[in-house]
RNA sequence: GCCUCGGUGGCGGAAUUGGUAGACGCGGCGGAUUCAAAAUCCGCUUCUGGUGACAGAGUGGGAGUUCGAUUCUCCCCCGAGGCACCA
């Protein structure tokens, strides 16, 4: 064994071992319980940052851990490689998508090496060849055909000055990013999935998945956000409106329709561009309205408009007639694009209603009475006794819903409904690096899907973007075709898919990652999924989850696989953050200065007071802890610190600086702090190993003093197995080795059964560290005298009579402060524990002159004496 | 604006889910070793008062339930993630 811990030489050398045996490539073995650990697979953006690290350790974690087990375990990795990113690359640097690509997937998967990951490297892929996205395109044909993907108009972000698409993040403070010119909204026809199909499934099944986050569930619930609610139709005739018809919208409180007093449309809808006919100040008010970009955040945080129109529609139940508007916060695209105005209970139209001074009329007994005054009170939404309503006065909400239902039924005006929120998902992009929609357009037959002896269509891979709309609408050698149905000349979509689509199903394929007679291989399929753990950023809670969920539906229906749900366990990981530093200019523009370059001055306690830019010794202001990033120039590369520390030391440290939920700050020596806690390790080690063989282990004939330590070691084991096995918390798994250091460090190595209990205490480090540092431990492991690898050595298993102890010491409490602490037998009766508390010399002194009234004993923990 | 989560020493975090607040680590201070430095080792380190034993306060702020609240309830403040074309 060296003398000195050398990372680079260790990692080497396990690497090479794990190389040579194929040591994590699994097949599907029958009768061996499966492990299924997925990390969410990377975008090839150039070189892994930080949160790639983070996820890809904790997966490494959890898979070795589960090997440990006994488990066959399968962990895949491959590359989400269509997107953006390889596309403004190619502008910038002249290069094709493709090229960039496949150059940053080589780059970071010798990156992902070198942290020494138990992957199955034989089953990568990458979503951008055809071998991967003919697939995609041959469930599209099905699906097309099923007709659970159709084709409508959806709304964009329109450039005007580059004739382009954008996406929603290309959109800053209503401009295009590079051509600064106004967005403007625009309908385009769109292919859409119809998810909203499998809303009420997507919602109920969520109940299942016990080893979900409640926080993701919830906001996946919320975002399907289910609501029951009626369908009220406001019919209109020649007299108002010039033609007979009705408006329909939906709402969830039909107890207040007796309190609907205007009408509010979209700027889209087709009354509104009715009204405008004959008001060129509409048409110009509903131009506005296209101003700006689609993203519900915009929508919702700009300033409420609206304008009143000719028009007047008729209330369904009186008769009465009520006012058009048109307003700038009803979307075309959620529900009806038109909504009943409640004003006196709903806190939005309230406001609209004051603004426009709108007639409120309340017709809910509320907690705030029988009167909406101004200003808007939470109370006047709540839900009552219905008043000023006629024959509904005195119902409350369920009797006034079947009431006012039946009514609307009878007049065939409406009818209860259930709506969702959920929208269904339109997948159609006008953009080049993505996977090609297998449709063809003909004069004569409509979408025609491509016939499977003609996919995959492929995406031409030596193509350099513009900017300037897709490069395959003016691409005649990929978008003229023939229609497959007719023979007669047409025109190929020259539209992608949304990457989402590609990322909804990696985890199916991993099963059968080269087979090529279909999407997967259903036996393999099956073998390991659904998978056990999925790895992944907080930030895709919603929507990558919601899709994968969705598409695993798909495939279930599409009989390619037998279980509903993809992902059994899900840990959702924290952001990785970091100082920032920065300098005003004379502009007032922030220039933002790398951790690396800053140095830090403390005052006496140790608290940072002033920074200063190591090269020219200038302050530069302290700008708090923020994501890292590209924009506030605080990223730590994680190359860099490999290279300088080893692979151990950054897993070791990632996992022990915050539980893998939440975010984890960098902080340069807490590496340092990691580092030096393996060199510990290594040194003890070392000197063990090195006074030669020790005795076996002799339970029964140790001193009390081997018992503390034995002790200690069973502890750390106990902490441990739970920390890892249950609760996924590495830090204090981590933490709990490192007391079990601390005593074994100290521990007496004189007597023969000091150095068996000292070779236990070391082999357990050794086995419970495996799964976090597993390079050192390969090496450690090896040196304790083992001949199987450390990967395949079971978990320790504690020994509960290791812990047995004689005598325990309680807390003792006067009226709940801590007033002392006595040591009793394990065994103590409650009147012994409770004897030994009232003569403890601090209870006495803080009772005197008080009166005894409770004693509350705690077993095993305290005494609380209550007294007054 | 809407949905979700979070806020504990100088810092990252811990607290067996209602029972000793601050485990473990970082930083800081003091000491040992060294010609010196690095590395390493030992001790102290929530705040306030006190030489001290000790006392009081303390988990974003405010109220409440309880013998006892970081933990449960209500209100408020601040921060983060998501909002359907970033991935």
């Amino acid at each position: 064994m060296q003398e000195q811990y050398s990372p680079r030489d260790i990692e080497h050398a396990a690497q090479t071992a794990w190389d040579q045996t194929d040591a994590f490539k699994v097949e599907e073995t029958p009768g061996r319980e499966t492990y299924y650990c997925l990390s969410m697979f990377p975008y090839p953006s150039g070189k892994l940052h930080m949160g790639h690290v983070r996820n890809y350790t904790i997966g490494d974690v959890i898979a070795r851990y589960q090997r440990m087990q006994g488990k066959n375990v399968l962990q895949p990795m491959g590359w989400d490689a269509f997107g953006m990113p390889a596309e403004n690359a190619a502008m910038n640097n002249k290069v094709a998508p493709a090229a960039w690509t496949y150059s940053n997937i080589d780059y970071m998967r010798n990156q992902l090496k070198s942290l020494g990951l138990a992957v199955d490297w034989s089953r990568e892929f990458a979503t951008c060849t055809p071998e991967y996205y003919r697939w995609e395109q041959w469930l599209f044909t099905r699906l097309f055909e099923k007709g659970v993907i159709y084709r409508k108009n959806g709304t964009v972000n329109w450039d005007p000055v580059d004739q382009t698409v954008l996406a929603n993040e290309q959109v800053i403070d209503g401009r295009g990013w590079r051509s600064g010119a106004l967005i403007e909204k625009r309908e385009i026809p769109m292919y859409y999935f119809r998810i909203t199909d499998y809303a009420e499934e997507l919602l109920s099944s969520l109940d299942n998945l016990t080893g979900w986050p409640e926080q993701v569930k919830t906001m996946q619930r919320n975002w399907i956000g289910k609501s029951v609610g009626m369908e009220v139709h406001f019919p209109y005739d020649q007299a108002s409106i010039g033609h007979a018809g009705k408006l329909k919208v939906f709402t969830t409180r039909p107890d207040t329709l007796m309190g609907a007093t205007y009408v509010a449309v979209a700027a889209e809808h087709p009354l509104a561009a009715q009204a405008a006919e004959t008001d060129p100040s509409l048409l110009a008010f509903i131009d506005e309205c296209k101003r700006g970009g689609v993203s519900e955040a915009d929508i919702a945080t700009q300033e409420k408009q609206g304008r009143a129109t000719s028009l007047f529609v008729e209330h369904p139940l009186t008769g009465e007639k009520l006012p058009v508007w048109i307003a700038n916060y009803v979307l075309m695209g959620y529900g009806e694009g038109a909504v009943m105005a409640v004003p006196a209970h709903d806190e939005r139209d309230f406001a609209f209603a004051t603004q426009y001074h709108l007639p409120i009329k309340p017709v809910i007994r509320t907690s705030a009475g029988d009167t909406t005054p101004e200003p808007w009170q939470d109370a006047y939404g709540e839900k009552g006794m219905l008043i000023n309503s006629e024959e509904f006065d005195g119902l409350d909400f369920d009797s006034a819903f079947t009431a006012i239902g039946e009514v609307l039924k009878q007049k065939e005006l409406g009818a209860p409904r259930t709506q969702f929120r959920l929208r269904d998902w339109g997948i159609s992009r006008q953009r080049y690096w993505g996977c090609p929609i297998p449709i063809i357009h003909c004069s004569n037959c409509g979408d025609v899907p491509v016939p499977d002896d003609q996919l995959p269509v492929v995406l031409p891979e030596d193509v350099v973007p513009d900017g300037a709309g897709s490069p395959l609408a003016r691409m005649p050698e990929f978008y003229e075709c023939t229609c497959p149905r007719c023979n007669q000349p047409a025109r190929r979509e020259t539209d992608t898919m949304d990457t989402f689509v590609e990322s909804s199903w990696y985890f199916a394929r991993y099963a059968s990652p080269h087979y090529d007679k279909g999407m997967v291989d259903p036996a393999a399929a099956n073998h390991w999924l659904p998978v056990d753990q999925y790895i992944g950023g907080i930030e895709h809670a919603i929507l990558h989850l919601l899709y994968a969920r969705f598409f695993h539906k798909l495939m279930r229906d599409e009989g390619l696989v037998d279980s509903d749900e993809p992902f059994k366990d899900l840990l959702t990981q924290g952001m990785v953050l970091a100082d920032t530093y920065y300098r005003i200019d004379a502009k007032g523009a922030r220039t933002w200065f790398n951790p690396a370059d800053v140095e830090v001055e403390r005052d006496a306690k140790g608290k940072v007071v002033r920074a200063h830019l190591a090269s020219d010794g200038e302050p530069v202001e302290i700008g708090g802890t923020e994501k890292m990033s590209k924009s506030k120039n605080n990223g730590v590369d994680p190359q860099a610190m490999i290279d300088q520390y080893g692979a151990d030391t950054c897993r070791l440290f990632m996992m022990f600086a915050s539980p893998p939920d939440m975010s984890l700050e960098w902080s340069d020596s807490g590496v340092e702090g990691a580092q030096r806690f393996l060199r510990r390790v290594w040194r003890l080690a070392q000197q063990h190993v090195g006074s030669g063989r020790p005795a076996a282990l002799s339970v029964d004939n140790l001193t009390d003093a081997q018992k503390d330590v034995r002790r200690a070691t069973h502890l750390a084991i106990r902490q441990a197995s739970q920390d890892i096995g249950q609760h996924h918390k590495f830090n204090t798994a981590i933490a709990a080795v490192m007391t079990l250091m601390n005593v074994l460090e100290k521990a007496p190595q004189a007597e023969d059964q000091d150095r068996a209990v000292l070779q236990e205490g070391l082999e357990t480090v050794t086995l419970l560290l495996a799964p976090i540092v597993p390079h050192i431990s390969h090496a450690l492991w090896q040196a304790l005298g083992q001949q199987t690898p450390v990967i395949d050595a079971p978990w320790p298993v504690l020994d509960e009579s290791a812990l047995v102890q004689d005598s325990l010491e309680l807390v003792i409490q006067v009226n709940g402060k801590l007033r002392g602490h006595i040591q009793v037998p394990a065994d103590a009766s409650r009147e012994a524990v409770e004897a030994a508390a009232r003569a403890n010399e601090n209870v006495l002194r803080f009772t005197e002159g008080l009166s005894i009234r409770k004693v509350i004993v705690v077993p095993g923990k305290l005494v609380n004496i209550v007294a007054n």
